[in-house]
DNA sequence: CATGAATGAGTGTTCATTCAT
DNA sequence: CATGAATGAACACTCATTCAT
């Protein structure tokens, strides 16, 4: 109804083209990987020709970069945002930015991003640089941050950064590529809660992490 | 013995063909992927045409699946026969295995087929499927058996199989990935030594599974 | 109309693609077979690269198929409404069924799809198949229909189906092999006309139907 | 135990090697034709290795028309002979020689190798010319001889010699075509003596070319 | 004589990108 | 702006023929 009522619906149609390629981009890419998705099934999917899609972004690797900057940074920057207004303990902020990266990302479609990445990094170096810097090197610094947080604040003590953020990392990785995968998802790994799975590396990381020795 | 007597030169090559194929598909799929490894390229960088390649193998699934049993199939049953002879102490067993596997296969150009399958599984079912069969099934029932051979003998207990699985294989799996993916093999990962990561992995994991709550 | 008069190029071009495609296509299968036929080949006799003939047709086997939809089941189709048509004689009819086929179809190029099918049906199943369901059984069909008629009528006798629908045939098929295979075309069948060769097989067989004994 | 007993065994093998390839190639030549018949398979079939074929045939060609030699020349020349000794009519001469043609060759497995000239002649024109001097040229003259035959003994009167000669070869074709094509075996053809058929053509032809008129 | 390993040109089909309309 | 027709390089796999052993 709205539709017959608001003359200017083609018009908003057209505005909301890229977000529809965008959205479509992120669905075939999440299911088929970078070199396996034809750039016409993704104008088909969003219901555009092929030739609209190559008029809104200049190439594959364009559209693929404007999907992370869309999907994947967020996530990122929000959470760079909230630890940066956080006043608890530094071990309850580690659990939960972990925790609720899982569920703004981790658990969502996006996360398929990062699967595809690492997948395809080696073939596409551009690809791989462009995810380095606005992804890999804003959330290592944000979890160093957290790291550093915890230890001026007399919290974490004795901890090797680098092995601390590869135990961090790691779980989440795997929830990824779990989920992800068709090779891992038959891995037993059906029958586990993420969030729980989670939330008992946080509690075991944050337990070394404030130990005395 | 005739042979190493007489080495007339086709006669020789002929018998390190299939090997000197073997290890450049591997190179290249590790290198590339699946998909995005050319046969001929296989072929060249094994110094014969791209007709001798079809002569070994009858299809580049084939020769992956060759490639697979060559390099990955191998160290599982290692483990398992390791698993079968082994006299200590459950605990001992497990990280012992783990490091094992890191210093045989994980280290090894051949863990990068691991990631291959994982990145690629989606898009080659036939491929997933084999890999299930041949490699994720036995290396459970190994994960398995070692964990139940520490509960029947008390020395693990109230333990999730599943759970306790998943914490096995995450770090490795970690590894490989860093390892493999120019996507995250700068992301800290080189700093680290990874059996040093495994050993306090495995301490971490027999701890947690000998604690008696 | 308006395409008339807006004659664009493009959109001139791309309507008459398909009939273009469909033209060379036929040249070809009739000059070479099958199997002998690159599409390559198809695609630059019809003016257009290779890519742009599997836009219109999805494979060899489907532009085959268009290729006996246009030009061989049409004749057949013809046939069938002239004889449902027809108020003469049943023999008059068969004579001129005979010799409108041969006129229609025996004679023009595309009879040479019939050669080409008999060829090498056995190493294409599939197309024999398609060939038989679509072409083979309407043509028997009616043949059947044109002798029944003339039995019904009481003008033909004592006639076993089977050898006189044989009969039929075998002379019109002689003059298609002939006219497209080298082996024959020189065996002195080339001094021959014909129509009057099917004209006066046509009479001999209808004498034969129509004598009493 | 003959096999124990002379020594001189694998001797004659290798005597037999030339007639086992060719016997191979004729099953192969008539079930796929020439282009799709891989001489690999010849080889295969006659228990030999692929070199040894080449050392005997130097090509793919050559052994085509060893084969042809070997079973289509010499029934043509079997019915020279005969023709040459016969004492009785021309009518009846002229339907014995159609009648043996059948018997020892038309309904052979030999007679697939005419269907396959006939089918590839376009696209090898070396065999068809081959084929064309060695078969069909002595075939011809054979056929023009049987009718001269009869013309000077007053037996066939007012016929013209090349329509007659393609009546006498139309249904010998039409039956080898049937014979050895998927795509007219089921053509009602099957329910059919080709004997009779051919008897019966026979006795047609020569009532007409013994009538008066 | 006999082998079979090796070659490499050839074929059907796909897909990112361009551009005339 | 939007379309979709057109391109052509790429790629897995085949096979007649050669030749070292």
């Amino acid at each position: 109804m709205s539709e017959i009522l608001n003359p200017h619906k083609r018009e908003r149609r057209k505005q909301h083209r890229p977000g529809e390629l965008l959205e479509a981009a992120l669905d075939l890419f999440v299911e088929k990987g970078f070199a396996a998705t034809r750039s016409e099934e993704v104008a088909a999917r969003a219901g555009v020709s092929k030739g609209t899609l190559f008029l809104y972004f200049p190439s594959k690797e364009e559209l693929f970069k404007a999907v992370v900057r869309e999907n994947v940074v967020k996530p990122v920057t929000e959470g760079a945002l909230e630890f940066a207004n956080y006043q608890g303990g530094s071990g309850a902020l580690l659990k939960y930015l972990m925790l609720a990266w899982w569920r703004r990302y981790g658990s969502t479609k996006a996360s398929g991003i990062s699967k595809m990445i690492i997948s395809e990094a080696n073939n596409f170096p551009d690809l791989a640089a462009f995810y380095q810097e606005e992804v890999i090197v804003p959330a290592m610094r944000l979890l160093n941050d957290v790291l550093e947080r915890g230890r001026s604040q007399g919290e974490f003590k004795n901890f090797n950064t680098d092995h601390t953020a590869m135990a961090v990392i790691a779980p989440m990785l795997f929830l990824i590529m779990s989920k992800h995968s068709s090779a891992l998802c038959h891995a037993g790994s059906k029958q586990m809660d993420p969030e729980e799975f989670i939330a008992q590396h946080a509690d075991l990381l944050v337990r070394g992490l404030s130990a005395s020795n």
